[in-house]
DNA sequence: CAACTGAAGGAAAACGGTTGCCTCCCTCGG
DNA sequence: CCGAGGGAGGCAACCGTTTTCCTTCAGTTG
């Protein structure tokens, strides 16, 4: 707004503390030299590696004002003239002046950073989940942390220890799987939120994909296009998202008045192989068969192979859903699959969001289950 | 102006096969706070939120020594009796001391965090070069910022500033393709290493595979088992991975006195519907092709597929090699894809060892090529 | 002219560690 | 008895900021 007409001002400022500074000065070793015990003491610099980061003395001498003045300058604290605070604004900019941000949080106690833990392994789900996590805390200029345990319960340990001593604000458990983990043990006193992976305690605050109610349109979709004898293919029978899966699968057929076709779920593998196998069972079962939901795109896309070597049409003769919207195999797939989207970044981001608010100091307890959202395309 | 928001589904790195994770114990300090000091020093505690951390005075006064001391003691330096050593060491572990890393980094000159970037986006390729990467530094005890600027110019300014503010030790910038790159503008003053896309300045310091002695080993491959019509499908033209490929697939035949079958290499695309159209191109352009050099491994599974379509096996009637070691495609191809591994964590860990050595002041410039690994399975 | 009032900005105490230097105090040799 | 020597540990400075209080000074009032 008002810019006072200072166009000549560098030289003039600081009567003799700013004096003869120049931006090369200081970015070169100047600033650093009045203290003589930085020459001899630790701060090795073998290599030349020029270490002489600017710091807000730096800033003040140039402006000619004390630290203290300058940092209430920086922060539009305190009285000051806006001359004054220009001044410092400008001599700030000319050095490139960065806060040290170690520096702040020893005395706000707060770091801004926080810690994002895979608990087995990042890989294509937990993934988005991390960058939608990312995302969402690098817009409120908090800094993450990444630590992959890769299921080493060794790593874990390190990580923990090592975020401890980093005072992070607060953690996010992220999960490969929806099988519901055991809390960590409280070990640093910060909000955790579990993402993907829910943990077993109501008390912790967790986020998952409502999978029920993605596979649940799934099996609605199909009944609407008019088919009635569904077969599902799915993962072991020991993963919370079979289960999960599955069952929605049940629930919707029984809303509409049918049976599984074959009568029963077939528990398999997460891979194509298994969705080639599993569509001969199918048709050898049932061979009235119209539709297949499969618990995931690998599986759906093994299915839609082997059923076009059957001479089967996809969608015409049977509809084929996934699971994951996972581009490389649902583009891929032919015909391209409709399938269900988790939206694991947006899952990221609410767990951001979860956090954010339990720092803040309103932390909400409970899992909550975030939509799934059925993509379709091709195939059904 | 217009930001790209567009996140289109994950295309990111398969996953292996996940060990089971226990959970262990990972606090054996029961005791927190039971000092009396922390109550009467005046600790403001505004709003709730116990900020009761323990601090190496709690320590020091359990101990009944001074603060002094007790770093001493725990860092083992000065000259103290082992049996005060001893009673800092209990005191410690009895409060569940952590020291404070932000303290020491102010001290020491030196934060022990270095930033992971990524300059496009993350995903299958830049993964794993992350993943290995921060597994060799967080041996080291360094954490690790996870940077991800999804191409944006945007948020990678943001970022480098935030990464600048906190006063990272280094930084290692990772691509998604193997094009060289412009460096960054040098806005942090710290060590910066290059890994998979290396920078245009040899001043640099950068690790990239070397995809020329890949696709070398390949066609070798190729040729030592007797194949003499070789042809080469691979992506666009205008990536530096296609050219260096394809630059390997000729000289290589050349080599042997070949010639590429059907006269030229076929730039198209690197999915499967380009490798499916390629072989049609191939096979009518030279029916009596004995071998596919693919410059990725879709590629080559959509090459498999078409082949299977058209009654030629493989590789009995024709060899397939592919590129990547991508699991998802190379195990579930039919019949599992020969192709040659980039060996990414390998690359994300040797730019962690390059940037260490930096920060350690022995800088090596230059871009370092690190071998790929050909893979043999049964497609060729 | 003295006292009062704000405005502007300086001095110093935190924050949580580390470390160089100093001071005790004990032992030993002369 | 005196001084040297060394072991053990305390003191305080320091890292880079923020924030609280204090000082200074100009302007105003009685």
């Amino acid at each position: 707004m008002c810019h006072p007409q200072e166009r000549n001002g560098p030289r003039l400022w600081g009567e003799g503390a700013g004096k003869g500074l120049s931006e090369t000065d200081l970015t070169e070793s100047g600033a650093r030299g009045r203290d003589a015990r930085a020459a001899d003491a630790g701060r090795r610099d073998p290599g030349g590696a020029r270490r002489a980061r600017v710091t807000i003395a730096d800033v003040a001498a140039l402006a000619g004002v004390s630290v203290g003045t300058a940092s209430k300058a920086l922060n539009n604290r305190g009285k000051l003239r806006e001359e004054t605070r220009a001044r410092v604004a400008e001599a700030a900019r000319r050095l490139g002046f960065r806060p040290n941000e170690m520096a702040r949080s020893l005395l706000s106690g707060r770091s801004f950073t926080v810690g994002l833990l895979t608990t087995d392994h990042v890989g294509r789900f937990s993934l988005p989940v991390l960058l939608g996590a990312e995302d969402a805390l690098g817009a409120g200029e908090i800094s993450v942390f990444l630590c992959d345990t890769r299921g080493d319960a060794i790593r874990e340990r390190h990580h923990l220890k090592a975020l401890a001593s980093r005072r992070v604000d607060g953690l996010i458990v992220a999960g490969r799987r929806t099988d519901p983990r055991p809390p960590l043990r409280q070990f640093l006193d910060v909000p955790v939120v579990y993402a993907m992976a829910p943990s077993t305690s109501e008390d912790d605050m967790s986020v998952a994909p409502d999978e029920r109610q993605g596979a649940r349109d799934a099996v609605r979709h199909l009944i609407a296009a008019g088919r009635t004898r569904v077969a599902h293919i799915t993962g072991p029978a020991r993963h919370h998202s079979s289960q999960a899966r599955a069952d929605a699968f049940r629930e919707a057929l029984a809303e509409a008045g049918l049976e599984p076709a074959g009568g029963h779920v077939l528990f398999g593998e997460w891979n194509e192989p298994w969705g080639r196998q599993a569509v001969q069972h199918i048709l050898h079962a049932e061979p009235r068969c119209d539709a297949v939901f499969c618990g995931s795109d690998q599986i759906a896309r093994g299915a839609a192979d082997s059923l076009r070597e059957l001479g089967k049409r996809v969608p015409e003769d049977i509809a084929l859903v996934g699971f994951d919207n996972w581009d490389v195999m649902s583009t891929a797939c032919r015909p391209p699959l409709t399938t269900v989207d988790m939206e694991l970044s947006e899952l990221g981001r609410a767990a951001a969001v979860r956090l954010l608010e339990a720092i803040d100091g309103q932390p909400r307890p409970g899992t909550r289950y975030l939509p799934c959202r059925l993509v379709i395309r091709d195939s059904a």
